[in-house]
DNA sequence: CAGTGGTCTAGACCACGCA
DNA sequence: GCGTGGTCTAGACCACTGG
């Protein structure tokens, strides 16, 4: 055990004990340096891990303090739906329904590809995408065709992201698209919009409608 | 700008750029403290922090790479419901429509307090909620009415967490569900399930649906 | 075995912000 | 002003691991 994660782990362990509150001053930096006998360094990186992961808020002059816990957040994972459903065991596959280059598509004042199609799992359909990419950003989307790869395999291993927003909400399918994955109309469905940006342009939006009866999202709690 | 800031805005450029791909090694840290003209401790701690962000890897004797991107990761905001509704200008509104202690609830193998309730938002219903409370780990919970305030509001004021799990889905509600959110039978709704622990012990267990037409979730890309 | 990252020390100077 | 955290230095020893 490491004299950071001993330090560590002893803040914690009050935190979550509700030994100390939210509001409760931690002891400054020097009293730990004399209570563990280490030096100011390995004080100041465990407290600064614990604050970089929101469990204690340092103020210069005033002292380290045990956060408030404003929000609940979670990590959420938005994996390739090729891994998904590979981990499941199940059969997936990618079907092309669509693909035109877009002048000016209405979500991306930019010239940008549009490519539309279907991801089957277990021989199923389970969600339909329609996807726009900048080609100003992914020129090379250009040349690829889509049909033996879903577009969102492919920008993962070829553009790096910076930034991405994710909106979640449950939709009712309409005619087409309760027909498109097999449900009756107005089917429950989980629809998922991202857009992502690279160095402050966007680079692709896509909105993913799902299935509500076959997919889910997890998210783990952070920290 | 401090020189940590500085080399890790350096290196996060050229990731982002493209210019230094997955599994490009990234220069040693000995190289750095020469490039930088600064100590090794501050490389350490620009790498390090790269690092515990997933975007580099580092590898005794080896050296320190750009990772691979895995699985597309966000972070969810799961607020308290009131502070959600009271930002948008609306009144937020908690009902409390049940409480009674459980035996034994399905999903707690242990005695808990079962309270169901309402959220409204701009005098409208906008999500249902029902929520098991572990007496065993949250005994204060019995003293509580749950009448003036919502037992995620309290409980968030009352008891540390330390690990969570949440699954989301779109559903279509049935009769009860329906009407009670204003909504057509079978009309799309997201539901919302949590599970939170605290030190291995399950605290609390809640399934919140939501009108579709009136909620949806947000998560921001991470890093 | 040799070189890397992991951890730590005992100092130092600075900027901020409360008194 | 003065004490706090923020940042940095120039060393050091160690554990792991790849060749």
């Amino acid at each position: 055990m490491t004299v950071e994660a001993l330090i560590r782990g002893d803040i914690e362990a009050r935190i979550h004990s509700g030994e100390w509150k939210p509001g409760h001053r931690i002891p400054f930096e020097h009293e730990l340096v004399t209570a563990y006998g280490c030096s100011r360094a390995t004080v100041s990186k465990a407290l600064g891990g614990l604050a970089k992961d929101g469990l204690i808020e340092r103020r210069r002059k005033a002292g380290s303090f045990v956060a408030h816990p404003q929000v609940h957040s979670a990590v959420l994972e938005v994996p390739d739906l090729a891994q998904v459903i590979a981990a499941r065991g199940e059969d997936y596959r990618w079907q092309l329904t669509g693909r035109r280059g877009a002048e000016s598509a209405g979500e991306l004042a930019l010239p940008a590809l549009l490519v539309e199609g279907l991801h089957y799992g277990g021989g199923e359909p389970f969600a339909l995408e329609r996807r726009l990419i900048a080609l100003t950003e992914v020129p090379e989307a250009e040349q690829e065709s889509f049909v033996d790869q879903a577009p969102g395999t492919w920008l993962l291993h070829h553009v790096p992201w910076t930034a991405a927003r994710h909106r979640i909400r449950a939709v009712e399918a309409n005619v087409g698209e309760a027909k498109a994955l097999g449900l009756r109309p107005r089917g429950a469905c989980l629809e998922l919009d991202r857009t992502t940006w690279r160095a402050g342009q966007i680079v692709t939006h896509v909105r993913q409608l799902f299935r509500g009866d076959r997919y889910d999202l997890v998210a783990e709690f952070k920290p």
